[in-house]
DNA sequence: GTGAAAGCGCTAACAC
DNA sequence: GTGTTAGCGCTTTCAC
């Protein structure tokens, strides 16, 4: 059978309450008899219950990890982050169960009830979700510990982590400007999240900066999937035969694209050059290299992790930014 | 303050077994009088205490998912299998958590105690490990339902699923002798995993088969990165510069190898063909679009589930082998 | 510094 | 078919 406080006690010849106070490290008892506790614990084998705590205790040492249940394409960063969220969480004992759920069929309250179904800390949600979705309205009514990712949902119990995206995109636009591209456009994803705007008002804000005129930076609307980078680039070929460089707002578009480029006879960078964005590690494999706009996913994890036990512990909720990085690859010529 | 049976029993006029009854589908209820409590739960909101629940029947609908805590690279096939886990997992209510641990650091007992320490119902282990990793033999000597995937562990309480490596291995070997090459090399990954070692025996079946001799057919150990490719193409050059075909371990090893050839002015597929494995999406967008075989990640996330839950149930363990698919990919020349 | 006792929310005998 | 009651393993007053 299995060993609780109470074998524990029997075995010391204490009571229970002194044993759980050992235990626990709380003030209260005497070193020599925690001593002989955890000596105890560790002889019969201890191992906590942790449902008869979380019963009493009325919370657990459990948070929500929540993705959105679409094609896996839609959500790389996660599992660049999710060991670096369990390891921040493991520091304090925290386990993350992972919630997969359905983006188009959510149904008011539901984030509630996880919640409460299983007293769970709080939660991390980390895919991005258009900006309107009613999870983000659930949130800001909530007042359970949540860190939100990519999107601004800012409350008394709700933290905020993204990437500087207006940074980012800045940093890939200028890359292509201080090449000498002056013909240059960009592939956005959804419109609806908050990240594809701000990509979108980095970008701006570069060609902006330059002196290019909109006509020589035209802005073409995609997915973020590599078939639909693919069509983006056709339909650009198409309607703006004079451009030099492409930017993707990520990665599999603009792989999408370098693949369909290649069968179509086009080379990169030799006669349009590529930069992608997110920074994802099969870029740097990819042929040729793909320049791209690194985002920091430990950190943006670890962080996430973090802000979220700041939360559980009674903080309030804050926003943080994380600095994205250029990696140059050679995916992208100079004129 | 939270709403529990007690309150439910109280609003309804009856005792607090008669709920809990009514509320879990037992027999032994009238229609009527579990459908007045169905109806008083929903009017009060009423969400199940998990935590309690699992206190009194010493058991959680949760279970235990085990990543080996290594580079991202060393394990793209779980974040595939991740959606399909959760939703066959979800349709019986049982949730996951996730479990990031050392490998190279594990200390035997560990596992049980991760199990015990929640009451988890069961686990999966999900990465590949080397195959006389302390951890397979502790599942070997525990009565916990375990799932592991990439490798043989045949318990009363342990099924194993595996893509059929062998023959995902020979299906790749043979398309580039179907292509005419008689020149194939194989550079494989580590070979202390199991799925390394069926995947040579497949190569060698393939090549055996076609009467190529060893020294067509050179064998070069790597790690299953990019960065390993990329060496081990660069010495099987040196070494056997007569080879046509190459046939990666895995679809990471093949980009690099493609990226470093490229650089070096050598074109694949029209100098050297190269093939990959385990249908790395990226690998559709890769640039020529690399021939692989495809490893059937939703089936095999979806029945490793299933294969827990039915151990759970009180089945017994079991193997399930699943078949792998070839795809041909721009990246294999005809001779 | 330690013990006795109540109770967290629920299930499962056992009675009726 | 329904109610009563005794715990599940633990924390936490409140005494002493």
């Amino acid at each position: 059978m299995r060993v609780s406080i109470r074998d524990i006690a029997k075995h010391c010849n204490m009571s229970v309450s002194t044993v759980s106070r050992a235990l626990n490290g709380d003030y209260g008892v005497k070193d020599k008899t925690r001593k002989a506790v955890l000596e105890a614990a560790k002889e019969l084998g201890y191992v906590p219950n942790l449902s008869a705590k979380e019963l009493v205790s009325r919370k657990s040492k459990l948070v929500g990890l929540l993705i959105d249940d679409s094609d896996y394409e839609a959500r790389p960063a996660f599992f660049e982050q999710l060991p670096y969220i369990n390891k921040a969480l493991a520091l304090h004992q925290y386990r993350a169960i992972i919630y997969t759920l359905n983006g188009m069929g959510y149904v008011d309250g539901e984030l509630s009830d996880i919640l409460s179904l299983r007293n769970l800390s709080g939660c991390i949600v980390l895919s991005p979700l258009p900006s309107d979705h009613p999870l983000y309205d659930e949130i800001r009514r909530m007042s359970y510990p949540t860190v939100v990712l990519e999107n601004t949902v800012l409350t008394r119990y709700c933290s905020n982590i993204n990437t500087d995206e207006v940074l980012g995109a800045y940093m890939a636009t200028r890359y292509l400007i201080d090449c000498g591209h002056r013909r240059i456009a960009f592939v956005n994803g959804f419109e609806a999240f908050e990240m594809s705007r701000e990509r979108l008002e980095g970008f701006l804000k570069a060609t902006e900066e330059a002196g290019l005129s909109k006509d020589e930076t035209p802005i073409l609307w995609s997915d973020y999937t590599g078939n639909g980078g693919k069509k983006s680039v056709q339909e650009l070929l198409r309607l703006h035969p004079e451009t030099t460089a492409v930017f993707f707002a990520n990665d599999f578009m603009a792989m999408g694209a370098i693949s369909y480029l290649a069968e179509a006879g086009i080379r990169v960078p030799d006669q349009l050059s590529v930069i992608g964005y997110d920074g994802h590690f099969t870029g740097k494999y990819y042929n040729p290299p793909l320049a791209t706009v690194i985002i920091d996913n430990p950190a943006i994890g670890t962080r996430a992790a973090e802000l979220l036990l700041e939360l559980i512990n009674g903080g309030s909720g804050k926003t943080v930014r994380i600095k994205p990085q250029l990696f140059k690859g050679k995916s992208v010529s100079t004129l």
